[in-house]
DNA sequence: GAGAATTTTTACCATTTGGTAAATCCACGA
DNA sequence: TCGTGGATTTACCAAATGGTAAAAATTCTC
Protein backbone atom coordinates (compact mmCIF):
# COMPACT_ATOMS: atom_id res chain seq x y z
CA UNK A 1 0.00 0.00 0.00
CA UNK A 2 2.16 2.39 -1.06
CA UNK A 3 0.17 5.91 -0.51
CA UNK A 4 -2.64 4.65 1.79
CA UNK A 5 -0.49 4.43 4.75
CA UNK A 6 1.49 7.08 7.06
CA UNK A 7 5.07 5.26 5.90
CA UNK A 8 8.06 6.71 4.36
CA UNK A 9 8.31 6.00 0.97
CA UNK A 10 10.79 3.70 -0.54
CA UNK A 11 13.14 3.90 -2.86
CA UNK A 12 11.26 2.36 -5.71
CA UNK A 13 7.76 3.81 -4.57
CA UNK A 14 9.96 7.47 -5.03
CA UNK A 15 11.79 6.47 -8.33
CA UNK A 16 8.04 5.06 -9.71
CA UNK A 17 6.04 8.23 -8.59
CA UNK A 18 7.89 10.11 -10.06
CA UNK A 19 8.25 8.07 -13.54
CA UNK A 20 4.68 8.12 -13.50
CA UNK A 21 4.05 11.65 -13.20
CA UNK A 22 7.36 13.10 -15.43
CA UNK A 23 5.53 10.19 -18.20
CA UNK A 24 1.64 11.47 -17.28
CA UNK A 25 2.72 15.42 -17.70
CA UNK A 26 3.90 14.76 -20.94
CA UNK A 27 0.73 12.47 -22.25
CA UNK A 28 -1.68 15.21 -20.12
CA UNK A 29 -0.20 18.43 -21.21
CA UNK A 30 -0.23 17.10 -25.00
CA UNK A 31 -3.51 15.59 -25.12
CA UNK A 32 -5.66 17.19 -22.31
CA UNK A 33 -7.04 15.10 -19.49
CA UNK A 34 -9.75 13.01 -21.31
CA UNK A 35 -7.76 12.87 -24.17
CA UNK A 36 -5.18 11.38 -21.88
CA UNK A 37 -5.13 7.47 -21.55
CA UNK A 38 -3.65 5.42 -18.56
CA UNK A 39 -1.99 3.38 -21.46
CA UNK A 40 0.01 5.97 -22.57
CA UNK A 41 0.79 7.48 -19.23
CA UNK A 42 2.32 3.64 -18.60
CA UNK A 43 3.72 3.02 -22.05
CA UNK A 44 5.56 6.34 -21.22
CA UNK A 45 6.65 5.71 -18.08
CA UNK A 46 7.90 1.92 -18.95
CA UNK A 47 5.16 0.21 -16.68
CA UNK A 48 1.96 -1.66 -17.05
CA UNK A 49 -0.89 0.32 -16.05
CA UNK A 50 -2.32 -1.32 -13.18
CA UNK A 51 1.33 -0.79 -11.73
CA UNK A 52 0.54 2.54 -12.33
CA UNK A 53 -2.53 1.99 -10.35
CA UNK A 54 -0.78 0.27 -7.90
CA UNK A 55 0.85 3.77 -7.27
CA UNK A 56 -1.84 6.38 -7.42
CA UNK A 57 -5.37 5.57 -6.84
CA UNK A 58 -6.44 6.57 -10.48
CA UNK A 59 -6.28 8.91 -13.50
CA UNK A 60 -7.63 11.73 -11.64
CA UNK A 61 -5.26 10.99 -9.29
CA UNK A 62 -2.51 11.38 -11.03
CA UNK A 63 -3.22 14.90 -12.96
CA UNK A 64 -4.65 16.34 -9.68
CA UNK A 65 -0.96 15.78 -8.26
CA UNK A 66 0.77 17.09 -11.01
CA UNK A 67 -1.94 20.21 -10.71
CA UNK A 68 -0.70 20.65 -7.16
CA UNK A 69 2.57 20.34 -7.44
CA UNK A 70 2.51 22.68 -10.88
CA UNK A 71 0.98 25.57 -8.75
CA UNK A 72 3.74 26.08 -6.57
CA UNK A 73 6.45 26.38 -9.20
CA UNK A 74 4.07 28.26 -11.35
CA UNK A 75 3.81 31.16 -8.80
CA UNK A 76 7.38 30.85 -7.41
CA UNK A 77 8.42 33.95 -9.61
CA UNK A 78 5.63 36.01 -8.81
CA UNK A 79 6.31 35.65 -4.69
CA UNK A 80 9.55 36.67 -5.84
CA UNK A 81 8.42 40.17 -6.21
CA UNK A 82 9.93 42.55 -3.83
CA UNK A 83 7.69 45.29 -2.47
CA UNK A 84 11.23 46.64 -1.22
CA UNK A 85 12.42 46.75 -5.22
CA UNK A 86 12.94 49.34 -7.42
CA UNK A 87 9.00 48.75 -9.50
CA UNK A 88 10.21 49.06 -12.91
CA UNK A 89 12.76 46.64 -12.19
CA UNK A 90 11.28 44.38 -10.14
CA UNK A 91 7.98 44.30 -12.60
CA UNK A 92 10.37 43.68 -15.81
CA UNK A 93 12.16 40.85 -13.95
CA UNK A 94 8.97 39.35 -13.25
CA UNK A 95 8.04 39.53 -17.16
CA UNK A 96 11.17 37.69 -17.77
CA UNK A 97 11.29 34.68 -15.20
CA UNK A 98 7.91 34.15 -16.52
CA UNK A 99 9.03 33.97 -19.64
CA UNK A 100 11.79 31.87 -18.88
CA UNK A 101 9.18 29.58 -17.12
CA UNK A 102 7.57 29.67 -20.31
CA UNK A 103 10.30 28.33 -22.59
CA UNK A 104 11.64 25.99 -19.53
CA UNK A 105 8.39 24.16 -18.91
CA UNK A 106 5.94 24.58 -21.91
CA UNK A 107 4.53 21.53 -20.77
CA UNK A 108 3.54 22.36 -17.30
CA UNK A 109 1.90 26.14 -18.57
CA UNK A 110 -0.36 23.80 -21.03
CA UNK A 111 -1.10 21.64 -18.72
CA UNK A 112 -2.37 24.62 -16.45
CA UNK A 113 -3.97 26.40 -19.85
CA UNK A 114 -6.21 22.89 -20.61
CA UNK A 115 -7.33 22.96 -16.81
CA UNK A 116 -8.15 26.85 -17.03
CA UNK A 117 -9.64 26.55 -20.48
CA UNK A 118 -12.12 23.74 -19.12
CA UNK A 119 -13.24 25.98 -16.46
CA UNK A 120 -10.70 24.36 -13.71
CA UNK A 121 -13.30 21.89 -13.14
CA UNK A 122 -10.15 19.79 -10.56
CA UNK A 123 -8.33 22.83 -9.64
CA UNK A 124 -10.89 25.28 -8.82
CA UNK A 125 -10.26 25.27 -4.89
CA UNK A 126 -6.86 25.61 -5.38
CA UNK A 127 -7.00 28.70 -7.18
CA UNK A 128 -9.45 29.91 -4.57
CA UNK A 129 -7.23 29.13 -1.97
CA UNK A 130 -3.60 29.70 -3.02
CA UNK A 131 -3.21 31.76 -6.24
CA UNK A 132 -6.23 34.45 -5.30
CA UNK A 133 -4.47 35.40 -1.91
CA UNK A 134 -0.98 35.75 -3.86
CA UNK A 135 -2.77 37.65 -6.75
CA UNK A 136 -4.31 40.45 -4.35
CA UNK A 137 -1.10 40.46 -2.11
CA UNK A 138 0.47 41.44 -5.21
CA UNK A 139 -1.91 43.80 -7.10
CA UNK A 140 -1.53 45.39 -3.61
CA UNK A 141 2.18 46.24 -3.48
CA UNK A 142 1.72 47.31 -7.60
CA UNK A 143 -1.11 49.84 -6.09
CA UNK A 144 0.92 51.23 -3.19
CA UNK A 145 3.45 52.01 -5.84
CA UNK A 146 1.38 53.68 -8.10
CA UNK A 147 -0.27 55.97 -5.55
CA UNK A 148 3.80 56.59 -4.43
CA UNK A 149 3.95 58.10 -7.41
CA UNK A 150 6.37 55.57 -8.42
CA UNK A 151 4.93 53.85 -11.34
CA UNK A 152 2.37 55.60 -13.83
CA UNK A 153 -1.94 55.18 -13.28
CA UNK A 154 -1.86 51.18 -14.61
CA UNK A 155 -4.38 49.14 -13.35
CA UNK A 156 -2.52 46.27 -11.27
CA UNK A 157 -5.38 43.43 -11.99
CA UNK A 158 -4.88 43.53 -15.82
CA UNK A 159 -1.01 44.16 -15.65
CA UNK A 160 -0.61 41.20 -14.21
CA UNK A 161 -3.20 39.23 -16.42
CA UNK A 162 -1.25 40.82 -19.75
CA UNK A 163 2.20 39.46 -18.15
CA UNK A 164 0.85 36.20 -17.62
CA UNK A 165 -1.09 36.27 -21.26
CA UNK A 166 2.05 37.54 -23.25
CA UNK A 167 4.38 34.87 -21.33
CA UNK A 168 2.58 31.56 -21.27
CA UNK A 169 1.48 32.48 -24.84
CA UNK A 170 4.74 31.20 -26.36
CA UNK A 171 3.79 27.74 -24.68
CA UNK A 172 0.67 27.58 -24.90
CA UNK A 173 0.67 28.90 -28.19
CA UNK A 174 3.50 27.19 -29.83
CA UNK A 175 2.27 25.31 -32.13
CA UNK A 176 0.84 28.54 -33.58
CA UNK A 177 3.95 30.32 -32.88
CA UNK A 178 6.33 27.98 -34.75
CA UNK A 179 4.19 27.80 -38.05
CA UNK A 180 4.36 31.70 -38.21
CA UNK A 181 8.23 32.01 -37.48
CA UNK A 182 9.43 28.61 -39.01
CA UNK A 183 13.14 28.41 -37.84
CA UNK A 184 12.98 31.38 -35.22
CA UNK A 185 12.57 28.59 -32.60
CA UNK A 186 16.64 28.61 -31.22
CA UNK A 187 17.46 32.17 -30.70
CA UNK A 188 14.59 33.88 -29.92
CA UNK A 189 15.52 36.49 -27.85
CA UNK A 190 13.36 38.43 -29.81
CA UNK A 191 10.21 37.63 -27.15
CA UNK A 192 11.96 39.04 -24.48
CA UNK A 193 12.72 42.04 -26.24
CA UNK A 194 9.99 43.09 -27.19
CA UNK A 195 8.17 42.13 -23.85
CA UNK A 196 10.60 44.20 -22.25
CA UNK A 197 10.04 47.24 -24.97
CA UNK A 198 6.15 47.01 -24.40
CA UNK A 199 5.93 46.74 -20.79
CA UNK A 200 9.07 49.32 -20.06
CA UNK A 201 7.16 51.64 -22.10
CA UNK A 202 4.04 51.40 -20.30
CA UNK A 203 5.63 50.99 -16.60
CA UNK A 204 8.14 54.21 -17.55
CA UNK A 205 5.23 56.44 -18.39
CA UNK A 206 3.40 56.12 -21.56
CA UNK A 207 0.61 58.18 -22.61
CA UNK A 208 -2.84 57.69 -21.44
CA UNK A 209 -5.83 56.38 -23.69
CA UNK B 1 -27.66 11.95 -48.49
CA UNK B 2 -27.32 15.55 -46.96
CA UNK B 3 -23.79 15.75 -47.48
CA UNK B 4 -22.53 13.64 -50.48
CA UNK B 5 -24.38 14.98 -53.05
CA UNK B 6 -24.32 18.30 -54.57
CA UNK B 7 -28.07 19.40 -54.44
CA UNK B 8 -29.01 22.71 -52.48
CA UNK B 9 -29.61 21.87 -48.95
CA UNK B 10 -32.89 21.56 -48.07
CA UNK B 11 -34.32 24.13 -45.29
CA UNK B 12 -34.54 21.17 -43.06
CA UNK B 13 -30.90 20.65 -43.82
CA UNK B 14 -30.05 23.89 -43.02
CA UNK B 15 -31.86 24.44 -39.50
CA UNK B 16 -30.32 20.98 -38.58
CA UNK B 17 -27.06 21.49 -39.50
CA UNK B 18 -26.34 24.97 -37.83
CA UNK B 19 -28.44 23.49 -35.04
CA UNK B 20 -25.58 20.92 -34.97
CA UNK B 21 -23.06 23.13 -35.03
CA UNK B 22 -24.25 25.43 -32.41
CA UNK B 23 -24.70 22.28 -30.07
CA UNK B 24 -21.20 21.68 -30.80
CA UNK B 25 -19.28 24.68 -30.69
CA UNK B 26 -21.26 25.17 -27.26
CA UNK B 27 -19.95 21.10 -26.03
CA UNK B 28 -16.44 21.20 -27.88
CA UNK B 29 -15.57 24.46 -26.29
CA UNK B 30 -16.15 23.29 -22.90
CA UNK B 31 -14.60 20.20 -22.86
CA UNK B 32 -12.45 19.60 -25.81
CA UNK B 33 -12.36 17.32 -28.91
CA UNK B 34 -11.78 14.63 -27.02
CA UNK B 35 -13.60 15.33 -23.88
CA UNK B 36 -17.08 15.81 -25.70
CA UNK B 37 -18.99 13.11 -26.81
CA UNK B 38 -21.43 13.00 -29.61
CA UNK B 39 -24.10 12.21 -27.14
CA UNK B 40 -23.65 15.93 -25.66
CA UNK B 41 -23.46 17.55 -28.82
CA UNK B 42 -26.99 15.35 -29.51
CA UNK B 43 -28.29 15.98 -26.49
CA UNK B 44 -27.66 19.70 -26.70
CA UNK B 45 -28.76 19.92 -30.34
CA UNK B 46 -31.94 18.00 -29.21
CA UNK B 47 -31.24 15.50 -31.88
CA UNK B 48 -30.51 11.84 -31.66
CA UNK B 49 -27.04 10.85 -31.93
CA UNK B 50 -27.43 9.01 -35.91
CA UNK B 51 -29.37 11.84 -36.87
CA UNK B 52 -26.41 13.86 -36.19
CA UNK B 53 -24.38 10.97 -37.58
CA UNK B 54 -26.85 11.70 -41.11
CA UNK B 55 -25.49 15.59 -41.54
CA UNK B 56 -22.20 14.52 -40.64
CA UNK B 57 -19.61 12.16 -41.38
CA UNK B 58 -18.53 11.86 -37.78
CA UNK B 59 -17.24 13.81 -35.17
CA UNK B 60 -14.47 15.24 -36.86
CA UNK B 61 -15.93 16.23 -39.58
CA UNK B 62 -17.79 18.49 -37.03
CA UNK B 63 -15.22 19.67 -35.26
CA UNK B 64 -13.32 20.63 -38.32
CA UNK B 65 -16.41 22.23 -40.06
CA UNK B 66 -16.61 24.48 -36.94
CA UNK B 67 -12.77 25.21 -37.41
CA UNK B 68 -12.83 26.18 -40.66
CA UNK B 69 -15.89 28.62 -40.14
CA UNK B 70 -14.15 30.23 -37.06
CA UNK B 71 -10.82 30.97 -38.75
CA UNK B 72 -12.45 33.01 -41.57
CA UNK B 73 -14.40 35.09 -38.27
CA UNK B 74 -11.12 35.02 -36.60
CA UNK B 75 -9.20 36.52 -38.87
CA UNK B 76 -11.32 39.20 -39.92
CA UNK B 77 -10.05 42.15 -37.36
CA UNK B 78 -6.96 42.10 -38.85
CA UNK B 79 -8.38 42.09 -42.03
CA UNK B 80 -9.91 44.96 -41.48
CA UNK B 81 -6.15 46.57 -40.83
CA UNK B 82 -6.06 49.22 -43.24
CA UNK B 83 -2.23 49.71 -44.57
CA UNK B 84 -3.77 53.04 -45.40
CA UNK B 85 -4.62 54.42 -42.15
CA UNK B 86 -2.85 56.10 -39.22
CA UNK B 87 -0.22 53.44 -37.73
CA UNK B 88 -1.17 53.74 -34.28
CA UNK B 89 -5.10 54.38 -34.49
CA UNK B 90 -5.06 51.17 -36.94
CA UNK B 91 -3.37 48.85 -34.36
CA UNK B 92 -5.65 50.31 -31.51
CA UNK B 93 -8.46 49.52 -33.47
CA UNK B 94 -7.36 46.46 -34.02
CA UNK B 95 -6.77 45.74 -30.19
CA UNK B 96 -10.66 46.48 -29.54
CA UNK B 97 -12.15 44.24 -31.97
CA UNK B 98 -9.83 41.37 -30.97
CA UNK B 99 -11.11 42.67 -27.40
CA UNK B 100 -14.85 42.77 -28.57
CA UNK B 101 -14.38 39.33 -30.11
CA UNK B 102 -13.42 37.67 -26.92
CA UNK B 103 -16.36 39.69 -25.35
CA UNK B 104 -18.50 38.23 -27.56
CA UNK B 105 -17.34 34.97 -28.76
CA UNK B 106 -15.59 33.08 -25.61
CA UNK B 107 -16.50 29.78 -26.78
CA UNK B 108 -14.82 30.30 -30.58
CA UNK B 109 -11.70 31.85 -28.78
CA UNK B 110 -11.73 28.61 -26.39
CA UNK B 111 -12.63 26.26 -29.05
CA UNK B 112 -9.53 27.74 -31.17
CA UNK B 113 -7.53 27.37 -27.71
CA UNK B 114 -7.89 24.08 -27.38
CA UNK B 115 -7.33 23.33 -30.84
CA UNK B 116 -3.36 24.80 -30.98
CA UNK B 117 -2.93 23.81 -27.48
CA UNK B 118 -2.27 20.09 -28.49
CA UNK B 119 -0.64 21.12 -31.57
CA UNK B 120 -3.83 22.13 -33.95
CA UNK B 121 -3.59 18.04 -34.86
CA UNK B 122 -6.94 18.83 -36.87
CA UNK B 123 -6.12 22.37 -38.30
CA UNK B 124 -2.48 23.25 -39.25
CA UNK B 125 -3.17 23.18 -42.75
CA UNK B 126 -5.85 25.60 -42.01
CA UNK B 127 -3.58 27.41 -40.70
CA UNK B 128 -0.21 27.32 -43.02
CA UNK B 129 -2.55 28.53 -46.15
CA UNK B 130 -4.64 30.77 -44.07
CA UNK B 131 -3.32 32.33 -41.13
CA UNK B 132 0.61 32.37 -42.49
CA UNK B 133 0.09 34.53 -45.31
CA UNK B 134 -2.31 37.04 -43.76
CA UNK B 135 0.07 37.55 -41.00
CA UNK B 136 3.14 38.04 -42.73
CA UNK B 137 1.40 40.70 -44.92
CA UNK B 138 0.21 42.74 -41.90
CA UNK B 139 3.78 42.17 -40.44
CA UNK B 140 5.18 43.64 -43.58
CA UNK B 141 2.48 46.27 -43.30
CA UNK B 142 3.73 47.09 -39.72
CA UNK B 143 7.44 46.99 -40.95
CA UNK B 144 6.84 49.77 -43.35
CA UNK B 145 5.18 51.64 -40.89
CA UNK B 146 8.16 51.40 -38.58
CA UNK B 147 10.64 51.84 -41.99
CA UNK B 148 8.71 55.01 -42.94
CA UNK B 149 9.47 56.55 -39.01
CA UNK B 150 5.37 56.46 -38.32
CA UNK B 151 5.88 53.77 -35.29
CA UNK B 152 8.94 53.36 -32.85
CA UNK B 153 10.98 51.10 -33.66
CA UNK B 154 8.80 47.19 -32.60
CA UNK B 155 8.95 43.65 -33.70
CA UNK B 156 5.91 43.31 -35.53
CA UNK B 157 5.42 39.57 -35.45
CA UNK B 158 6.12 40.13 -31.55
CA UNK B 159 3.62 42.84 -31.35
CA UNK B 160 0.72 40.71 -32.79
CA UNK B 161 1.43 38.01 -31.24
CA UNK B 162 0.99 39.95 -27.90
CA UNK B 163 -2.18 41.43 -29.09
CA UNK B 164 -3.72 37.87 -29.66
CA UNK B 165 -2.66 36.51 -26.17
CA UNK B 166 -3.70 39.83 -24.33
CA UNK B 167 -6.91 39.82 -25.82
CA UNK B 168 -7.87 36.40 -26.38
CA UNK B 169 -6.86 35.90 -22.43
CA UNK B 170 -9.68 37.38 -21.67
CA UNK B 171 -11.65 34.69 -23.21
CA UNK B 172 -9.83 31.42 -23.09
CA UNK B 173 -8.75 32.11 -19.52
CA UNK B 174 -12.21 32.99 -18.24
CA UNK B 175 -12.30 31.14 -15.35
CA UNK B 176 -9.49 32.40 -14.21
CA UNK B 177 -10.30 35.79 -14.68
CA UNK B 178 -13.28 35.48 -12.57
CA UNK B 179 -11.84 33.97 -9.84
CA UNK B 180 -9.74 36.38 -9.10
CA UNK B 181 -11.95 39.45 -10.24
CA UNK B 182 -15.18 37.88 -8.74
CA UNK B 183 -18.22 40.38 -9.78
CA UNK B 184 -16.52 42.50 -11.76
CA UNK B 185 -17.60 40.76 -14.99
CA UNK B 186 -20.54 43.36 -16.24
CA UNK B 187 -18.87 46.68 -16.83
CA UNK B 188 -15.54 45.21 -17.42
CA UNK B 189 -14.34 48.09 -20.33
CA UNK B 190 -11.02 48.11 -17.40
CA UNK B 191 -9.60 45.99 -19.76
CA UNK B 192 -10.45 47.85 -22.91
CA UNK B 193 -8.64 50.87 -20.92
CA UNK B 194 -5.34 49.16 -20.05
CA UNK B 195 -4.99 47.24 -23.14
CA UNK B 196 -5.28 50.75 -24.62
CA UNK B 197 -2.52 52.32 -22.44
CA UNK B 198 -0.20 49.30 -22.95
CA UNK B 199 -0.32 49.45 -26.72
CA UNK B 200 -0.48 53.08 -26.89
CA UNK B 201 2.41 53.37 -24.72
CA UNK B 202 4.51 51.17 -26.75
CA UNK B 203 3.23 52.55 -30.46
CA UNK B 204 3.66 56.00 -29.38
CA UNK B 205 7.31 56.00 -28.49
CA UNK B 206 8.48 54.23 -24.94
CA UNK B 207 11.71 54.00 -23.91
CA UNK B 208 13.53 50.56 -25.59
CA UNK B 209 14.27 48.29 -22.61
C1' DG C 1 18.28 -18.13 3.29
C1' DA C 2 13.35 -18.41 5.21
C1' DG C 3 9.45 -15.70 5.53
C1' DA C 4 7.06 -11.45 5.24
C1' DA C 5 6.11 -7.44 2.69
C1' DT C 6 6.18 -5.10 -1.36
C1' DT C 7 5.98 -4.77 -6.29
C1' DT C 8 4.55 -6.44 -10.86
C1' DT C 9 2.05 -9.09 -14.11
C1' DT C 10 -1.82 -11.74 -16.06
C1' DA C 11 -6.32 -12.07 -17.03
C1' DC C 12 -10.23 -9.95 -16.69
C1' DC C 13 -14.62 -6.70 -16.38
C1' DA C 14 -18.11 -2.93 -16.99
C1' DT C 15 -18.88 1.21 -19.12
C1' DT C 16 -18.46 4.50 -22.48
C1' DT C 17 -18.36 5.86 -27.05
C1' DG C 18 -18.10 6.49 -32.08
C1' DG C 19 -20.42 4.47 -35.46
C1' DT C 20 -23.84 1.39 -38.42
C1' DA C 21 -27.96 -1.21 -40.46
C1' DA C 22 -32.32 -1.33 -41.18
C1' DA C 23 -36.85 -0.31 -40.17
C1' DT C 24 -40.05 3.54 -39.69
C1' DC C 25 -41.82 8.02 -40.09
C1' DC C 26 -43.07 11.96 -42.60
C1' DA C 27 -43.41 15.79 -45.97
C1' DC C 28 -44.84 16.76 -50.32
C1' DG C 29 -45.69 16.72 -55.27
C1' DA C 30 -48.43 14.31 -58.85
C1' DT D 1 -54.47 9.90 -51.73
C1' DC D 2 -50.77 7.52 -53.02
C1' DG D 3 -45.99 6.93 -53.68
C1' DT D 4 -41.36 8.46 -53.20
C1' DG D 5 -37.36 10.28 -51.23
C1' DG D 6 -35.58 12.47 -47.48
C1' DA D 7 -35.49 12.44 -42.25
C1' DT D 8 -35.60 9.94 -37.86
C1' DT D 9 -35.57 6.27 -34.64
C1' DT D 10 -34.60 1.65 -32.80
C1' DA D 11 -31.55 -1.68 -31.87
C1' DC D 12 -27.33 -2.77 -32.17
C1' DC D 13 -21.84 -3.46 -32.41
C1' DA D 14 -16.75 -3.30 -31.85
C1' DA D 15 -13.16 -0.93 -29.89
C1' DA D 16 -11.26 1.73 -26.29
C1' DT D 17 -10.74 2.69 -21.62
C1' DG D 18 -10.61 3.11 -16.50
C1' DG D 19 -10.31 -0.04 -13.25
C1' DT D 20 -9.91 -4.70 -10.36
C1' DA D 21 -8.67 -9.41 -8.41
C1' DA D 22 -5.51 -12.45 -7.64
C1' DA D 23 -1.49 -14.85 -8.77
C1' DA D 24 3.42 -14.42 -9.49
C1' DA D 25 7.74 -12.27 -8.88
C1' DT D 26 10.78 -9.54 -6.40
C1' DT D 27 12.82 -7.23 -2.52
C1' DC D 28 13.68 -6.60 2.20
C1' DT D 29 14.37 -8.01 7.00
C1' DC D 30 15.90 -10.90 10.35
Amino acid sequence: MPDGSNRKPSRIQQRNRRRILEAALEVFSRHGYRGATLDQIAAEAGLSKPNILYYFDGKEDIHLTLLNQLLETWLDPLVAMDAGGDPVEEILAYVQRKLDMARDLPRESRLFAGEILQGAPRMRPELQDHLKPLFDEKCQVIADWVAAGRLPPINPQHLIFSIWATTQHYADFATQVNILLPGEDAGGDAAATHLSTLFGSLLRGGSTG
